[in-house]
DNA sequence: AATGTAGTTGACGCCATGTCAAGTAAAGAA
DNA sequence: TTCTTTACTTGACATGGCGTCAACTACATT
C-alpha cells in the first residue's frame, strides 16, 4: 500500500525536488514547478512566501528523507578519526546528488537575495561543524599531520568536499559516487593524517 | 607620462573590471557599467553584443594586463615538477583575485546562456591544460604518487585550485594570498608527490 | 557642403519574481 | 438547507534585468 502525498505543500516540494535535479536548479522557474505540480503559479505563494523559501523547504524535505540510508548509520557508528573521515565522505558523496539541484538553485540566488545567502550560510555552518568534529577526533588521537592546525584542516576538508568541488569531479569529470568517495577520502587522508 | 585610455571600448572594459571586483560580478548590471563609464546603457551594445560578450572581453583584458607580473615569469622559468607546481599555485593565487569579479559574473550566466557556458568551458580547458603540464612533468620525473593516475591528479589539482575553492579559502575563510599559495601548494604536494 | 561615425533619448518586447483583487468550488457547521 | 471557511482560480499589474529599434544630434572627414 503506497503512501499518497497528503497535501499540496508536499506535492510542491516533491515536484520541486524532481525538477531541480532533472532540469537543473537555476533554470527551473516558479511557473515550471506550479505547472508540474498541477496548480497555478500564484497558488505556490499560498504555501511558500518566495522562491528562496521554497528552495529552503525543498532542502529540508530532502534532508528528512535522507536520514535513513546506510551511510548515515555508518557515520553515526564510526569510532576512530579515520573511520569517521571515511564515513563522512561516504555519507556526503551519497547525499550531495540528492540536494544538488536545489542547492544550485539556492546558490544562484545568493548574490541578489539576502535571505538566500543566510539560508546558505546556515547550511554551510552545519556542514563545517561536521568537518570540525571529524578533524578534532583525528587531532585528539594524535593523528593530525603537524603541518596543519585544526582550523586549517577544517578549511581544506570543507573545500575539498564542497558542492562545487563535488560538481566538478562527478558531473564535469565523470567520477562515479564510488570513485568520488574512495579518491576524496584518500586525498584527505594524505593531506590530514600523519603516516602510521 | 601616463597612458590615457584611447577609445570607449577600453573605457568600458576597465570600468567593468573595476565594478565587477568592487561590487561583485553578478549584481553589476549593464546600466551600472554604462553609467560608471559615462555613456548610455544602449551605447554599450555598440561595442559589445551582449553581457556575456562584455564579460568575456573583460576577462581577456585582464589576462593581457597580468602577463607582466613576477609570478608569470617564475612560472615560465620553473624547471622541476615541484617547482612548476609551486610557481603554478603562486601564479594562480595572484591571478584569481584580478579576474574574480568578472569570473563570477560569467559563472552566474552559465546556466541560462549557452554562449557564457562555452566561454567558461574554453577557459576551464586552458586552465586544465596548465594543470596537466604540471602533473605530466611530475610524472616524467617519477615523482607522481603511485596512488594516482595523471588524469586523476589533474582532476584533483584543478578542483583544489578552482575559483570556487579559492573563493571559499580566501574570501570566506580569510586566507591571505600568501597563506593560500603556501597551504594549497603544501596540500597538493602531499596528495600528488611521492615522498623524497 | 555632404557623409559617415559615435553617441543620445525614448519606447518596446520578453521574461522572471512577487502582489493584488475578484471570483469559484467544495467541505464542514449551524 | 444555508452559511462560512478554505483553497484555489484567473487576470492584471509592478519591478527590474537584457536586448533591440527608430529617430535625432554633434562632430570629424572628405
Amino acid at each position: 500500500m503506497s503512501i499518497t502525498i497528503r497535501d499540496t505543500s508536499n506535492t510542491i516540494l516533491s515536484t520541486a525536488e524532481r525538477l531541480f535535479n532533472e532540469r537543473g536548479g537555476p533554470i527551473v522557474s516558479m511557473k515550471d514547478i506550479s505547472e508540474a505540480a498541477g496548480i497555478s503559479r500564484q497558488a505556490v505563494y499560498l504555501h511558500f512566501a518566495s522562491r528562496t523559501s521554497l528552495i529552503s523547504a525543498t532542502l529540508c524535505f530532502i534532508d528528512d528523507a535522507s536520514r535513513n540510508g546506510d551511510e548515515f548509520r555508518h557515520l553515526r557508528e564510526a569510532q576512530t578519526g579515520p573511520e569517521i573521515l571515511y564515513a563522512f565522505v561516504e555519507y556526503w558523496g551519497n547525499y550531495v546528488p540528492k540536494v544538488y539541484g536545489a542547492a544550485k538553485a539556492l546558490m544562484a540566488l545568493r548574490d541578489k537575495d539576502e535571505a538566500a545567502a543566510t539560508v546558505w550560510e546556515e547550511r554551510m555552518e552545519s556542514f563545517r561543524n561536521g568537518c570540525r568534529r571529524t578533524i578534532e577526533t583525528i587531532e585528539h588521537e594524535g593523528r593530525l599531520s603537524p603541518q596543519w592546525t585544526v582550523d586549517e584542516g577544517v578549511d581544506l576538508m570543507s573545500t575539498m568536499l564542497s558542492i562545487e568541488s563535488w560538481e566538478r569531479l562527478t558531473i564535469e569529470r565523470s567520477w562515479t559516487t564510488e570513485e568520488y568517495v574512495v579518491r576524496v577520502n584518500r586525498a584527505l587522508r594524505q593531506i590530514l593524517l600523519v603516516p602510521d
